[in-house]
RNA sequence: GCGAGAGUGGCGGAAUUGGUAGACGCGCGGGGCUUAGGACCCCGUGGUUCCUUUGAACCGUGGGGGUUCGAGUCCCCCCUCUCGCACCA
C-alpha cells in the first residue's frame, strides 16, 4: 500500500520549503530576458474571495512558466490598503482603520501564502505605509510644480454616504457611486484636480502601443477620453456687443441657427436676467435644474427644459438675430457651456423648439430628398448638402464643415477647435483615511507646497473618527497647525486627503525597488523590469485604474525619471466568477469562501480547478460539483505515480505488446508538451488542462494494458509532473520527489518535445461522400494522397453509398479527409 | 441610440487556414469491488427512427437565406443575451 493524497502536509510542507529556499526572489540579470508579470493587487478587506483566486493563480501560473522558460521573472505582491471601507468599518465597529486595514492584510497575505503564489514576498509594499505615501505626496507636488495639481472651484460629484466628493469615473453610468451605489449630488466646491485633460491627445495617440490590450478595454479608454473635432465661433450679445463664444462640431449648420444657449451655471445667466422681472424665475429654474441628480439630468428621457432671459444674440455668418434661453440641457463643463441651437438637424435642439415654438430651419438637404421642417418628427443629423446657406449652397455638408471653418478663420469669427469628454481628475477627498495632499495655506503666502524634504506629510493613526464618520483633520490642530515653509508665519495644512486611485497610479513602479528611500523607484531597476510586460486585472479598471496609471506613466516620463511612456505591455482582463449566474456578494448569500475549499480539497485543486472552468477572459460560474472533478483527477495523478510508475522501477518486467504501442505512448506525451506549450503561450489554460488529463488517462491505459516500457513509461510520467506543476506546483513537486528525483519540478526548464515523434504512427482517414461522413478507415500517417482515395474507395460503408452511381470528382486533404462527389 | 462581445448536449466548455461537431470535465445510466455506503475502477451517454445482432439512416452549433465538393467557422438579413458609453452640441 502506498499514502494517501494528504494535501494538507503536502502544501504545508512546500510552502514553508520555497519560503525557506527563496525559491521566487527575482533578480536582475542584464544578460537575460525579463519578464514583469503583474496582477492588480488587492484592496485588504478580509480574506481572499473567488476573484482574487482566479487572478492571482492566472498570474502565477503565467510566473512560473516564464520562469522555466529561463527568463527573469518579477511577480510581486502588495496591497491597496488606503480607502473608505476602511472607514466605513470603523463606523459599524468601532475598529480603528489602521487596524482594521492591517488586520484584513495579514488575513488576504495568509490565503495569498496557502495558494502556493510564487511573489517575491520581499517586495511586499502597502499604499498605507509612510515609506510608500510619502512618494504619492512627492508626485504630488512634482505634479504641483508642473502645473498639473491645481485647486479649482467646480461642479463636483458629491456622493451624500460617503461624505465625499468623487471623481466622473468614479460615477456609475446610472449616477452611483461606485463604492456604495447613492446617488450622486452635484455640489459646487473648491477641490484639487490634476490636469489629466493635458496629457488626452496622447492618451489618445498612444493606444497604437497597445496591441497587446484587449481591444474593449480601447474602445472603452477611446470613448471615455471621447475626442470631437469642430469650430469655436464668436456669436455677438446684442444688448453689450461683448462676444460669447460656442462650441459646434457641425459649423456646417450655422445658418440653421434659430436660438441660443446657455447651461444654467453660465456666469453670463445672472448678468443677463439681474434686475428684470425675469430673474426669480430664472433663479428657480436654475435652482431646480441643479439640485436634480447627475443621472436625472443627463438621462436622454429627461424632458428638454429652458427659459427664455430675455436677450439675443447674433450669428456672425448671417448676421441674423436669435433669442436666448438657458437650458437644463446645456452642460456647463463641456466645450464652453454655450451652444448655438440648430433645431433641425440636432435632436435636441429639436425637442426644446418644438416645446418652445421656435422656428426650426432646414439647411441640410438629405441625399434622398426634400425636408420640410413643419412636417418632420425628427431632426436630420446625418450628412447631406447645404442649402438655405448663403454662398455654400449645394456644398456637400462635410466639405462645408471645412469651408466654414476657413470663412470664420479668414474673417475673425471664429476657428478650429478640439473638444473632449475627459475632464481633469478631481483627486482630493473629504476623507480620512488616505494620503494627505502635501499643500500649506498661508495668509501671506497663499498656497505652498510642503518641501519635499519634510516628507512624508504623516497620517496621525490615533485618531478616532469624528461625528458621523466625518474626518477628524479638520478637526486636529495638533495635524493642521503648521508654520508656512516660505515664510515661516503660522500657516494651515490642507486636510484633504488624496483618492486611493492615486495610491494604485504607480505602485507598480515601487515594486522594482520597494525599499529605495531616496526616490519612488531606482531608475536603474526600472529600466530593467519596466514596464509591465503581462497585467492581469477585472475589466472593472478599464477606464479608472488603467487611464490613471497610464496618465502617470507619463508624467514620470516627463520627469525624465524613464524613457518609456505606457506603463502595460500587455493587459489580460479576467472575467468575473460567478455562483448560479450572480455576482457572489454577501446579501445574496451566494459566497463562496477559497478558504474553506483549500481546507477540504487543497489549494492544487482550487488552482486547477479555477483555470480549468474556461478562458480566463470569460466569466464563469461557480460550480461545487466541478471542483470536486478536479480533485479527482489529481487524486489520479497520486495513484498514477504509485500504482503505476513506482512499482515498475521495481519489477522492470520485459514490454508487452507490439513497438506500436509503446511508440504511440511516446507520441501521446510529446504531442501533450507541444500542445500545453502552446496552450500556455496563448493563456488557454483550460484547454491545457484538458491535454494534461488526456496524457495522464493514456499513461494509465498504458501501464494496465500490458508490461510497459521502463523508459517509455518514465518519459511520460515525469513529463506528465513537470506540465501540471504551473497549475498544481505542490502535488507536482511532491511526487516528483516521490518519484526520486533531484531539485524542485518547478525549477526545471520547461520541456521541449520531438516534432517527429509527436506525429502519431497511424491517422484515421474521413470518408466523405457528397460531403457527408461515410466512413472512417486507420491509415499510416504519411501516406500519399493516391494512396489515401485508393483506400477511401475501398471502404466498406462507401462502396454501398457509389454503387450505380458516377464519381464527378475526388478531393483529398492530405492526411485527413478524402470527399467522393457522386 | 452608439460601441464591443457572445449564442454549440442536461451543465462548464472543445473544435489552425472552411475539412470527424461535442475534446476534457461535471452530471446521468449500467457494471465491478464492498456486509453496506463512500472512495475507487470499467463501460455507456446530442436527438429521432430502423434493426435479432454487427450496424444503418436522418436531424443537429439562436432563426432564415447564400457561397462551396464540404460551413459552428465565410457572406447577407433577422432574433436574443451580456458588458461598456449614453442630452458632450
Amino acid at each position: 500500500m502506498f499514502p494517501e493524497y494528504d494535501h494538507q502536509a503536502i502544501e504545508t510542507k512546500w510552502i514553508k520549503r520555497w519560503a525557506e529556499e527563496g525559491a521566487f526572489a527575482a533578480e536582475i540579470d542584464p544578460g537575460r530576458d525579463k519578464r514583469y508579470v503583474l496582477v492588480m493587487f488587492p484592496y485588504p478587506s478580509g480574506p481572499a474571495h473567488m476573484g482574487h483566486v482566479a487572478n492571482y493563480t492566472l498570474g502565477d501560473v503565467v510566473a512560473r512558466y516564464y520562469r522555466r522558460k529561463g527568463v527573469g521573472v518579477l511577480h510581486p505582491m502588495g496591497y491597496d490598503s488606503f480607502g473608505l471601507p476602511a472607514e466605513n468599518a470603523a463606523i459599524s465597529s468601532g475598529v480603528h482603520p489602521s487596524a482594521w486595514t492591517r488586520d484584513n492584510i495579514e488575513l488576504i497575505k495568509a490565503d495569498l501564502k496557502r495558494l502556493g503564489f510564487s511573489y517575491d514576498w520581499s517586495r511586499e509594499l502597502s499604499t498605507c505605509e509612510p515609506a510608500y505615501y510619502r512618494w504619492t505626496q512627492w508626485f504630488f507636488l512634482k505634479m504641483f510644480e508642473r502645473g498639473l495639481a491645481y485647486k479649482a472651484n467646480a461642479a463636483t460629484n458629491w456622493c451624500p454616504s460617503c461624505g465625499t466628493v468623487l471623481a466622473n469615473e468614479q460615477v456609475l453610468a446610472d449616477g452611483t457611486c461606485e463604492r456604495c451605489s447613492t446617488l450622486v449630488v452635484p455640489r459646487w466646491l473648491n477641490q484639487w484636480f490634476f490636469k489629466v485633460t493635458d496629457y488626452a491627445e496622447r492618451l489618445l495617440d498612444d493606444m497604437e502601443k497597445l496591441d497587446g490590450w484587449p481591444e474593449r478595454v480601447l474602445t472603452m479608454q477611446r470613448n471615455w477620453i471621447g475626442k470631437s473635432r469642430g469650430a469655436e465661433v464668436d456669436f455677438t450679445l446684442e444688448a453689450t456687443g461683448e462676444k460669447i463664444r460656442i462650441y459646434t462640431t457641425r459649423p456646417d449648420t450655422l445658418y440653421g441657427v434659430t436660438f441660443f444657449l446657455l447651461a444654467p451655471e453660465h456666469p453670463l445667466v445672472d448678468r443677463l436676467v439681474e434686475g428684470t422681472e425675469r430673474e426669480a424665475e430664472v433663479a428657480a429654474f436654475r435652482k431646480r435644474v441643479m439640485a436634480s441628480s447627475t443621472i436625472e439630468r443627463t438621462a436622454l428621457e429627461t424632458e428638454k427644459d429652458g427659459v427664455y432671459l430675455g436677450a439675443t444674440v447674433t450669428n456672425p455668418l448671417n448676421g441674423e438675430s436669435v433669442p436666448v434661453y438657458t437650458a437644463n440641457f446645456v452642460l456647463i463643463e463641456y466645450g464652453t457651456g454655450a451652444v448655438m441651437a440648430v433645431p433641425a438637424h440636432d435632436q435636441r435642439d429639436f425637442e426644446f423648439a418644438r416645446k418652445y415654438d421656435l422656428a426650426i430651419r432646414v439647411v441640410i438637404e438629405p441625399p434622398d430628398g426634400e425636408l420640410v421642417a413643419d412636417d418632420m418628427t425628427e431632426a436630420f443629423e446625418e450628412p447631406g448638402t447645404m442649402i438655405a446657406s448663403g454662398a455654400f449652397d449645394g456644398t456637400a455638408s462635410e466639405e462645408g464643415k471645412q469651408k466654414v471653418c476657413d470663412l470664420l478663420e479668414a474673417r475673425g469669427w471664429g476657428a478650429r477647435a478640439v473638444n473632449y469628454r475627459l475632464r481633469d481628475w478631481l483627486v482630493s477627498r473629504q476623507r480620512y483615511w488616505g494620503a494627505p495632499i502635501p499643500i500649506v495655506y498661508c495668509e501671506k503666502c497663499g498656497t505652498v507646497a510642503v518641501p519635499e524634504e519634510e516628507l512624508p506629510v504623516l497620517l496621525p493613526e490615533d485618531l478616532p473618527l469624528a461625528e458621523g464618520g466625518k474626518s477628524p483633520l479638520p478637526l486636529t490642530p495638533s495635524f493642521y497647525q503648521t508654520s508656512c515653509p516660505s515664510c515661516g508665519g503660522p500657516a494651515k495644512r490642507e486636510t484633504d486627503t488624496m483618492d486611493t486611485f492615486v495610491d494604485s497610479s504607480w505602485y507598480y513602479f515601487r515594486y522594482v525597488d520597494p525599499a529605495e528611500s531616496d526616490a519612488p523607484f531606482d531608475k536603474e531597476d526600472a529600466a530593467y523590469w519596466m514596464p509591465v510586460d503581462q497585467y492581469i486585472g477585472g475589466i472593472e479598471h478599464a477606464i479608472l485604474h488603467l487611464l490613471y496609471s497610464r496618465f502617470f506613466t507619463k508624467v514620470i516620463h516627463d520627469l525624465g525619471l524613464i524613457d518609456f511612456d505606457e506603463p502595460f505591455t500587455n493587459l489580460l482582463c479576467q472575467g468575473m466568477i460567478t455562483r448560479d449566474g450572480a455576482k457572489m456578494s454577501k446579501s445574496k448569500g451566494n459566497v463562496v469562501t477559497p478558504g474553506d475549499h483549500i481546507d477540504r480539497l487543497g489549494a492544487d485543486t482550487l488552482r486547477l480547478y479555477i483555470l480549468f472552468m474556461g478562458p480566463p477572459e470569460l466569466s464563469k460560474d461557480w460550480s461545487d460539483a466541478g471542483v470536486e472533478g478536479a480533485h479527482r483527477f489529481l487524486g489520479r495523478v497520486w495513484r498514477m505515480v504509485h500504482e503505476r510508475y513506482l512499482p515498475l522501477r521495481q519489477a522492470g518486467d520485459e514490454p508487452d505488446g507490439p513497438a506500436s504501442r509503446h511508440r504511440a505512448m511516446r507520441s501521446l506525451t510529446h504531442r501533450t508538451i507541444m500542445n500545453v506549450t502552446n496552450d500556455i503561450d496563448q493563456f488557454a489554460f483550460n484547454t491545457a488542462i484538458s491535454f494534461i488529463m488526456e496524457l495522464v488517462n493514456g499513461i494509465n491505459h498504458y501501464a494496465s494494458e500490458g508490461a510497459p516500457d521502463a523508459a517509455v513509461l518514465d518519459e511520460a510520467v515525469l513529463a506528465a509532473l513537470q506540465l501540471l506543476a504551473p497549475f498544481a506546483p505542490f502535488i507536482s513537486e511532491e511526487l516528483w520527489s516521490i518519484a526520486g528525483k533531484e531539485g524542485r519540478v518547478n525549477d526545471l526548464p520547461w520541456l521541449s518535445f520531438d516534432d517527429e515523434l509527436a506525429k502519431p504512427e497511424e491517422v484515421t482517414l474521413i470518408v466523405q461522400v457528397n460531403g457527408k461522413v461515410r466512413d472512417r478507415v486507420t491509415v499510416p500517417a504519411g501516406i500519399s494522397d493516391d494512396e489515401m482515395k485508393a483506400r477511401a474507395l475501398e471502404a466498406e460503408n462507401t462502396a454501398r453509398h457509389l454503387e450505380g452511381k458516377e464519381i464527378r470528382k475526388v478531393i483529398v486533404v492530405p492526411g485527413k479527409l478524402v470527399n467522393i462527389v457522386i
